[in-house]
DNA sequence: TATGAATGAGAGTTCATTCAT
DNA sequence: TATGAATGAACTCTCATTCAT
């Protein structure tokens, strides 16, 4: 009854939580039951209850999870890019970093945008359980937004609606990642160049552009 | 589907497809259970069973239904365009019909949305019913990067990746119709706006751009 | 139940039965599980099992800690009453006995009577658990019984079924511990005062109630 | 495929609530589970469900059922003792048609008592599907005090706590039906008069003692 | 056509119990 | 002694589907 669970506790938690990720990974989140689960796992169904009491505490610890993960992964790269000075060269470093987290860590990232979709099908108030997802995805793009608005300010970017924007860049990642779902074959860094082409030529001044080639193109 | 049904069938048909169409916009498509539908439409559940052997079939008159009002909406518009003659200007006439269309019609597209929604949270190979809907995305995603290939081709449009701009316009307006969806108070032809003037930037030639003053920020 | 138990086994099994006395007490018998036992005890699961190889046992242990206790407190007072001498006061002295214990144990009394009732609820056998409660209870009523007998044959008490007002005694204290436990703000000690005027009256002489005035109602 | 014939005239619904009484009244409260009625109807458990959408509404039927039944066999009768004008019969009436209702209705009646204990075994809230049943009972035991307080007032009846004398008189009803249950072989009439002599004796005037002959024993 | 009834699989959850350490 | 871990049966409930009328 200790909050510090034992080892064996962890490495079991750890186990149905990434057997989620891969049932949802590979299922979609609809079809990732508790048996479903416990099945990859190799146990009985009791015992994705006893150490989740309820499948939200499940949904939960798969969100927090991956959110870690994407966190260890993105922030110093994002930090690295120094949008306080840079605020122009964020874009393409936001984009990059996501499309090199996606090309090397496929199934949680998946799998959250599986599960995305599923919140997304729901009207009404979001499960508990998925509130931090959304919460970082909000943070996310808010955070974006400012960096562009910033650049804006600085008049290092140009003239554009920088909430849309932003919200098109995730849209956008949203939308590669379920395309690479589906078609593993899919060149990601190449797409990954022609989106930050594309953005850094919706948020460029006007002035940036004559230099840009025309031969550019993918 | 057969043509020699009664006026009646159609009628019914037509009611029940309705109210799914309803019951997706309203409670998404995972709680659209034939109960709920035929609970709305104020018959029994065997009514659904009757006229639609399986759900499969349900869905895919759903997805006929409203693919059928999208393209007598859409179609004339874009042909109008003629994007043929003026491809340039295809993508912000392309945006302008799909919002005016979100903004007049929002069930029955927010309702296709969840749907693809739906069928995008789900792996590997995707039901029959949903067939039409994603080709009819296809082609369009297609008919887009085809437009856009033109107009490069003429260099009335600059340089970028046309699948990826074209992939990246339709993950917008996915985008958008669930933010309106979650709020109705959402001011959609600001967005809209913003959303031609991103992409007219991204698209544009070099030389196009000198022009844009600074201050049309939305 | 063997005698060569070390100290520190029995601690932890009286531990045990007190906090399953506990949980009857404020949950009922049927939510009170073996994980929630466990969790009063701050101890894990597996403990009440090691101490209780089955449920079963532990409520053999419970039903014999309550009964200790109630013959603790309720013999001498019996005693006192010498009802082979004055059979006529033992009913007073029962039912004052049985609500003085009642006032001043509430936790235990009123555990033992929700089982007692979630015994009744089932139908057949009852389960050994339970047998020494049954057989302990049935006991109690045979004396009360013989005594009022006694009583009878003395011409000290009236004319009434013994064995009926017997049960119904019985049954007035169960009922007034379910109204205790649903309000503990009950005046304990009138209603008490009432039930003993009650049975009195049913059980007098003929002679012996002109001496009663009217106005001692409670 | 059931083989009691008797109950396929009957409306499903009304065949579900008989066997769940049926249920109740042969294993209780606890072990009548979905599963088990279903059994008894001989019918799958999804019928259960067709029918009760929750379990609640089945025990909600179940007690509208039995309190109908009750109302109708015994409101005829306490009115017939016309307790505005002979306050001091009712009491005896009502003892004698209660034991009566149990004589000739057994199971509908414990099947009611076992649910009552169940629902006593828990602490806090009632569920909601049980509220008329306790209201009913709580109705029913104050018009019985009602009454004899009126008694009372008009000196036809003798000092007492009318309240604790009310719930006395149900309390050994309802234990009187558990006997009963428990032995069918229980001569209900002979305990029924000896109630009515054990309440009569309870509640009478002073002067009307010394009529009552010694020998009415049981 | 239309319906209510019935089905059976599968969902999440609870729980007493067993077992290896 | 004590524990966390695991089990498996039973529970209520949901749902698409089938079927007789």
């Amino acid at each position: 009854m200790s909050t510090n669970q034992t080892f064996t506790q962890l490495k079991r938690r750890d186990q149905l939580v990434a057997c989620a990720i891969d049932a949802t990974f590979e299922l979609g989140f609809q079809r990732s039951s508790v048996a479903e689960i416990a099945r990859r796992a190799g146990v009985s169904k009791g015992v994705v209850t006893y150490h989740f009491p309820a499948k939200e505490e499940l949904i939960r610890a798969v969100v927090a999870d991956v959110l870690t993960s994407m966190v260890e992964f993105l922030e110093p790269r994002m930090r690295a890019a120094q949008p306080r000075l840079f605020p122009e060269r964020y874009l393409a470093a936001y984009l990059t970093a996501w499309v090199e987290y996606l090309r090397t860590h496929p199934r949680p990232v998946i799998a959250l945008v599986r599960l995305y979709n599923s919140v997304r099908d729901e009207a009404g108030e979001p499960a508990p359980a998925v509130r931090a997802m959304l919460d970082a995805r909000a943070t996310d793009v808010a955070l974006l937004t400012e960096v562009l608005a910033l650049g804006q300010a600085r008049r290092t970017l140009g003239a554009f609606s920088a909430p849309v924007v932003a919200a098109t860049v995730k849209a956008a990642l949203d939308d590669l990642m379920l395309q690479f779902a589906a078609d593993p074959g899919l060149d990601l860094e190449a797409y990954g160049r022609a989106l930050v082409a594309l953005f850094e030529r919706a948020t460029a001044t006007p002035e940036a552009f004559p230099a840009q080639p025309h031969e550019e193109e993918t």
